[in-house]
DNA sequence: CAGTTCAATGTTAGCGCTACCATTCGCGCC
DNA sequence: GGCGCGAATGGTAGCGCTAACATTGAACTG
């Protein structure tokens, strides 16, 4: 009946990681748990000599702080997530690149979350991301679903969305008109003499917002095959591919043999009806004027030049790093809504 | 003198995320917060009802577990990182979408770090990744500094390397052999009756290795231009592009213009040589052969088709997810080093 | 029917870090 | 000399979760 004092052996303590911990660095440098802590994040409040022997502890044991301790403590992880239909979409990928490089010098580490083109895996990757904490979260080129949105509400975390212009965005945005794109090239195209302008669009709702407002200036501008009809159009599945644009370059002559401009909603389209009209001794842009979309690294360098639309992935991407950092530094945040437009460089093909 | 007892109020306590935890869904379904725990993560250690109150709780408060705190406790984060030199590299994208969805299925998450090309970076971008405690760590094509690689290996994180097949890997190795890549394009180009092999090829160390290994072959084959010289190759810096290639073969040509058979060390640089050759009226592959390498989506649809080097990336994305996740949950790794080879995908343009 | 087992749940004590407040000490000021 | 001030450091109590062990009660055993 002694069931007392000295009897109740410490209960088995739960098996340490065997890992270097900031408490050890503190002992080492003779400081408290605290002081080191400060030494590795403000530095400025803690005196020289005591940083120094702190810095040769660190040094010495090859210490990593944890940052999941510290983002539990803090409540800032200093992760950024990044949701990206797919990374076969080079679009995007001059922004995740340009968002990475900007928050990592600012100490943010980017995590990144693939939807994929169907919504039913988006809800799933949302709560793995919100239940990480990050910081902020920047969303490329989807569509989400209602409880997807409410969601992120809840969470307070910091948004951005990117790549379009939404009149009910859920928090911040860096985009550019969609129907701008579309009717800038009808206008350029049409400037340029061409009579009977299309379309070969991928099925996304994006390309889809840009091929109605080319549509519909087509309209404007009275050019049309037989008066009133729509300008012609072949709508590819996403991602858009080289043999898509070729498949799709040979559907419209079938139907439409006289178009002689069109409007491509990616490079790869483009240089799938560059190679097509190749094949079939078209000549570019004397028959058929070509246009793309995203301005690939490639446009340049084709035969002929591609004439694109480019917008500055790398101004979406750290602008977004920008607009995140700001808010999770607490600074408020003055224009939450930023177009950074488009704009055409033309080449060779139209 | 009465600084006692009642005086001492509660220090202000730290203020609180305001979120919803899991002791609030515990309470709610009138469980202890273990239990709710296991019902979240081990719902088969839990009875049907106690599930279906604690279901019912979360549903209502819209709870998403905080997994910081979860892998601060467990010692387990369901993060995987990997390192990619650029995003812009394509050959590595397949690799890294199947790495992410395969463990999506598995209920991990995905954290992106570029390294750039140079190695400076790196250092701190390995400490950013061990800092955060992942569960594995996943390198694709860099030569990291002896620091990291110590730094990786002190940590006692799973390692993957992938894309090579080193003699001293740090811990797993998914690749396949540069060498014999470059080996058998030299034997695939001489068996199609080329005589006068040539490279282009990226500044990296992979692409260098597989050009060297080109070269010897030539000159076992006998094929070389004027009797024991190596191979004529053009080296173009990294990242490798389309106008990189058009301007590599214009050089190849201007110093071997007797050249009928080029092996590019990626599909871009091919592309190139493709849009050159047509530019100068070169027939492709009657007057030169040209041979590509990773069998990026467009090769198929080139006109003419390009002919290249298959590396199955979504097989180096599977299987790298799949060694990480069992060792993650302690499963032992039977065959820690997988050489998934490579294929020639043989088609118009050599 | 005491003894064993097992399924379901609970208690406690951290994981490694930082927020919050407190303390100490030297300095300049009136 | 007393006071205020700011720089440097420390103590304590969590952050939200789970490992490790403890407890309970029902079902089963011989």
């Amino acid at each position: 009946m002694n069931m007392q004092a000295d009897d109740r052996r410490p209960r088995r303590s739960r098996k340490k990681n065997g890992g270097v911990t900031l408490s050890d660095i503190a002992k080492l440098a003779g400081v408290s748990a605290i002081t080191a802590s400060r030494a590795l994040n403000t530095p400025e409040q803690v005196s020289e000599e005591t940083l120094a022997r702190i810095r040769a502890a660190v040094e010495r044991t090859g210490y990593v702080p944890n940052l999941l301790a510290g983002g539990l403590a803090s409540n800032r992880s200093r992760l950024v997530a990044a949701v990206v239909p797919s990374l076969a979409t080079p679009v995007f990928l001059e922004a995740i690149e340009a968002l990475t490089a900007t928050l990592v010098t600012y100490g943010y580490q980017l995590m990144l979350g693939q939807s994929g083109y169907n919504n039913s895996r988006e809800d799933a990757l949302i709560d793995a991301i919100i239940g990480r904490r990050p910081d902020g979260i920047v969303l490329t080129g989807i569509l989400h679903s209602e409880q997807g949105r409410k969601r992120l509400h809840a969470s307070g975390i910091p948004v951005v969305e990117t790549w379009d212009l939404t009149p009910t965005p859920i928090d911040m945005l860096v985009g550019f008109s969609h129907q701008g794109v579309g009717e800038a090239a009808a206008d350029f195209l049409s400037s340029k003499g061409r009579r009977r302008l299309a379309t070969i669009s991928g099925d996304d709702e994006r390309a889809q917002r840009r091929r109605k407002a080319f549509g519909r200036r087509v309209l404007q501008h009275g050019l049309t095959e037989e008066g009133g009809a729509e300008a012609p159009d072949v709508v590819v599945s996403t991602p858009t591919t080289v043999g898509g644009g070729r498949q799709a370059l040979a559907r419209l002559l079938d139907i439409h043999p006289d178009v002689d401009a069109v409007f491509c909603s990616s490079d790869w389209l483009a240089l799938g009806v560059l190679i097509e009209a190749q094949a079939r001794g078209l000549s570019i842009p004397a028959r058929l004027a070509v246009m793309g979309f995203g301005d690939h690294a490639f446009a340049a360098d084709l035969h002929p030049a591609l004439t694109s639309m480019r917008i500055d992935g790398t101004r979406i991407g750290q602008t977004a790093a920008r607009l995140i950092i700001a808010r999770a530094e607490g600074r408020p945040v003055a224009e939450p809504v930023c177009d950074i437009g488009f704009s055409i460089i033309e080449r060779d093909s139209a």
